[in-house]
DNA sequence: GCCGATACAGAAATCGCTTACTAGGTTCGA
DNA sequence: TCGAACCTAGTAAGCGATTTCTGTATCGGC
């Protein structure tokens, strides 16, 4: 009942071991592939030589190589990646996480990522969490079990101090195997975190969209907004705010709303808030994203309303389908894609793989006019 | 000369190995993370019993499990899944191969594969080719290098009989390591070459919107195509030319347009043929996908025309976007996500992981009657 | 009280590759 | 002519897990 003692390893060995030869049963059924050893047979070299021919990292004689060559393509011989980032010391692997691949937002910055690596000759894993915010938390563990060199997490993230924690926590385990942990659009952790941070300015956008409805003569933007919790959906509304009493105006709380960031909130809520006029009546809407201003889009429509003439309708992205739809979107550009590859040049950076400074990026953000934004006229709802 | 006659290993070890510790240099700056030999120091055990705890496929004594579970905890180990692949059998990975994830065809059916590998506790590699045909060969090496249990290939394929035989070689390669090559949405390979297929009815679907167009009375209807040499066009133009045949109407192969699977494509050529008149006039259009079709809207828009008073449109996959736009665009429904999973089902089943028969699996499409079409009126174009 | 069964735990051999070392041969300057 | 310098190539020690084989207590049955 006692907690065991440590006990001493009897290290004994009294026969010496057997010389078996590899691959002991050829008759089996399971799969077979060639191997370095194969390889280094069929080529009457040593496995040695086949490494160095196939990294070309050291010098070969040019016969050498030809044979070693031949032999390859003679057993279709491809390289163990598992075997190789376990001998050798990286894996060429950077991961990223995404709330869903399907979402334009995502799915272009994931875009961005996965081209980066390529060019940069490594492979990319795309996780999504699909909504489960904990999951990014165990993706993130996978990834790390696959040794990523870097571990990407696009969006807004939590405000919450536990979840903080906890993500600050895996950023540490990340560094201290020599990988990194770089936040793509969403705010830093706490100082001394080990992350890298890819960010833009989500309050200025915000700031510079609400401006311009303002300036255009509304005085009644309806903010349709993301999920409670999420950091984006914070600093874009802390820029509405900000707007507003750069002028010296209240905002009517009743125009603030929350949803999730989807056409489908979008599209609901506006007709809800159409149908009861409970928000007080306005004159324009400020989508908290593309999706939810393509959602308020067609209520409108529905609602016999004709946009901009009767609401303006402004959204916050630029993904593709803002510049598509009827009429096309005034937003808030982001750079998508280039937020992604930023990403994985900053943890090369970070890594020392290349040269650059500073693990903090910023990216610019500009207004889109299009044709959804006009001057006032009467407020509906 | 000659080809060097296989050795023999001289097998003579004359200096015992000398018992060096692991990892002698503490000091050094690299990465340090525990390993399954610190946890079982730490928890006094062996890697063995580590290994078992972690696995839980083989009985342990509570306390130990215990004492191995705080240790993992205390060292926030991570398994190496490197390692793991190495040691054990499998890897619990699985990748995708398509064109391009932003696009919302590719994009939901990588979200089916990637699901559906969530939920059977395996890793999704997506990856993408960004239109360069080759590169889908490139990536088929690249997950075989890393070992995926099945590697699953998405979209129409080219009608090259050499790719095609570049391509029945990586899936023999990949089976004879007991992978499997899944094509989805894609015709089968040659016989007998060992592959996975989900496919769904291409020419059926093309033929019931055909027959919808025809059945409302449109006789000449623009077919705006996708790239040549891809099978999913031939297939779709093969249904277009059924329907046509099957009421004994001709054809006029002026109404044939050819062209990429994109947006622009649509718009472009639609516009162009309106202006220039030199298809001879038309009622309708189907657009070889969604994508095309919504360009064509965008067109008839442009062009002051009225969908579908003046112009009737219809396009293929119904992707969302698809009943988003205005009009709603009549289509054939493709389950893409479905298609996802069914491909990592089959590869599970043709691995005997599961229960299942046959290796190649149709899913049905049908006719989505939407907003974009109606009785023909005079021509355009 | 003896014995086979049972339950746990450890030792050690891999998995397939990379990469220090080590070492045999040339080349070449002194 | 001799050794330093340079090419090449081989030997073998890991990388960090899993898993087979081997042992030792413990336990129940007779």
């Amino acid at each position: 009942m006692t907690a065991g003692p440590r006990r001493k390893r009897s290290g004994m060995p009294d026969s010496p071991p057997p010389s078996r030869s590899r691959r002991p049963a050829p008759a089996g059924g399971g799969p077979q592939r060639a191997t370095v050893q194969d390889v280094a047979e069929a080529a009457g070299v040593s496995t040695a030589t086949v490494s160095r021919v196939l990294n070309g990292n050291y010098p070969v004689a040019a016969e050498t190589r030809r044979k070693v060559e031949r032999a390859v393509r003679s057993l279709g011989y491809v390289v163990n990646a598992h075997a190789r980032a376990l001998a050798g010391s990286f894996t060429r692997t950077v991961g990223i996480i995404v709330a869903d691949v399907v979402d334009p937002f995502f799915a272009h910055i994931a875009h961005g990522v996965t081209r980066q690596a390529a060019e940069d000759g490594k492979l990319c894993l795309v996780c999504s969490t699909y909504g489960v915010l904990g999951g990014e938390l165990d993706l993130i563990d996978v990834l790390n079990e696959q040794r990523a060199e870097a571990v990407v997490v696009v969006g807004g993230g939590a405000y919450d101090p536990v979840y903080s924690r906890r993500l600050a926590e895996r950023a540490k385990a990340l560094n201290r195997a020599g990988s990194w942990l770089i936040l793509c659009g969403r705010p830093p952790l706490a100082a001394g975190v080990p992350t890298g941070v890819i960010d833009y300015d989500n309050a200025g956008g915000a700031f510079a969209v609400t401006e311009y409805l303002l300036g255009l003569g509304h005085r009644r933007i309806l903010y349709l907004g993301g999920p409670e919790e999420l950091s984006t959906h914070h600093l874009r509304l802390e820029g509405f705010r900000k707007a507003h009493a750069a002028r010296g105006l209240p905002v009517d709380e009743r125009l603030i709303q929350r949803g999730a960031f989807s056409r489908r909130f979008g599209y609901e809520r506006t007709a809800q808030l159409l149908e009861s006029g409970e928000a007080g009546g306005f004159t324009a809407v400020f989508g908290g994203n593309d999706n939810v201003a393509v959602g308020v889009l067609q209520a409108a429509r529905e609602a016999g309303l004709q946009v901009p003439r009767d609401l303006s309708v402004v959204g916050y992205d630029d993904i593709p389908l803002a510049s598509e739809v009827l009429p096309a979107l005034t937003t808030v550009h982001l750079p998508l894609e280039q937020m992604g590859r930023e990403a994985v040049r900053l943890a090369a950076v970070l890594r020392g793989e290349a040269e650059g400074s500073k693990d903090t990026r910023h990216l610019g953000t500009h207004l889109v006019i299009r044709d959804s934004t006009g001057a006032p006229s009467a407020p509906v709802g």
